[in-house]
DNA sequence: GGGGGTTGCCTAACGGCGTTAGGTTACGCT
DNA sequence: AGCGTAACCTAACGCCGTTAGGCAACCCCC
């Protein structure tokens, strides 16, 4: 029989998680799924905040900011920002607590840094690479969190009168793939096409001023 | 002394909330603030989801749609994003809460009718029109939940060595007005460039053909 | 090879949570 | 006057995260 410890206990709890949701996972039930008493976790993690946090970094992980410094800074960000709403994708319960922690770890903070560094190598000011990195990381912490067809009925009849405009939407959401997905595409494709108008027009005022 | 009704509920709830956080918002303490006892409550609000759903739609009222169909769905998207950003940020504490219910109220389902029609009406297909509102909803909810400066150290000693762009980042958080704020600002204006951009290319491609 | 410390688990319990059951008071209407 | 009902109460249930304290088994070192 395997011992007990951190790693298994944070599969565990994704597994978990992944299975019956978020409210699912207590302490007492994460134990029995391990075979053991709920207190005995308590000497391989210091809290269940501590546990959640580690969940969250083993998925955040799925991000990828290898990009940056090698490719150009939009190829690179969009890639930073599909891989993270990849990874959080695949444990849509896990959500909320990806707003919780915003990572605090060594590899999450090594990321920031990388895409930090990234934007303001190509020309981007502190600030604005802050702002950029996190309005990547607000949209698809949003689409984790809130998907677009939750909460919405199947039923357009429901819509028809009161909203004339839902009632002819909604006969389309089997017209391809996931409605989150190609947002998320829409969107980043939509702001790093309007932030490298951004950045193009103040380089042609750079070139004429110094020119 | 004024009696206890649902809409006292929501108003205490919601002060209880901005003043110590969502963690402080139980029954129990909710009631001792309306001088009465916790179970009392139930006479009045079937359940703690619905009561958290009430808050969360007094809040989101302050989302202005108004503008759809009467001004550009340009100018109508970005007062939307804006006044709704503007609303949750009165509340910060109140943001796992949006997350976690997207709005099924009339007025709420309202207002995405009118930014769908606006969204159509200038040319979009239905299912553009769903992605782009959810954009719009995902940036603001991620704002609204991950405040970029939170969870950050304000000593730049911390980050310098191990991650050296953010050590050379945080030095400027004093500089202007809430990073927050300017990020959505920022983020918005550069998603409505790129869609712009997007919009303008469809129609002349769709002039190109049919002239 | 036996003793001491450490590890890993246990049971018991605390205070808090959302919620339900059931009783009591006070008021409004007929 | 009497009935119905609304608004509140106390008591309790079954969860929750967490702590205290104890017991058995293992490792290390003399």
């Amino acid at each position: 029989m395997a011992e007990v410890n951190p790693g298994r206990i944070a599969e565990a709890a994704l597994a978990l998680v992944d299975a019956d949701g978020l409210d699912a996972l207590s302490m007492r039930r994460l134990a029995t799924e391990l075979g053991v008493q709920a207190p005995s976790l308590y000497h391989h993690v210091a809290s269940k905040d501590q546990l959640l946090d580690a969940v969250v970094e083993r998925v955040g992980a799925g991000a990828d900011a290898s990009w940056f410094g090698v490719r150009s800074w939009d190829e690179a960000l969009l890639r930073w920002g599909r891989t993270y709403h990849g990874a959080l994708a695949e444990h849509p319960a896990l959500a909320p607590l990806f707003v919780r922690s915003p990572g605090r770890s060594d590899a999450a903070l090594q990321r920031v840094d990388a895409v930090h560094g990234g934007l303001v190598g190509a020309g981007w000011s502190h600030r604005e690479a802050t702002e950029i990195a996190a309005a990547v990381k607000f949209l698809v912490m949003g689409a984790a969190s809130g998907s677009v067809t939750a909460g919405f009925s199947d039923d357009p009849a429901v819509y028809a009168g009161r909203y004339p405009n839902l009632a002819s939407a909604h006969r389309l959401p089997g017209t391809g793939g996931s409605v989150d997905d190609d947002t998320v595409e829409l969107a980043l494709t939509a702001l790093v096409d309007g932030l490298r108008l951004r950045l193009a027009a103040r380089r042609a005022v750079l070139r004429r001023g110094s020119g």
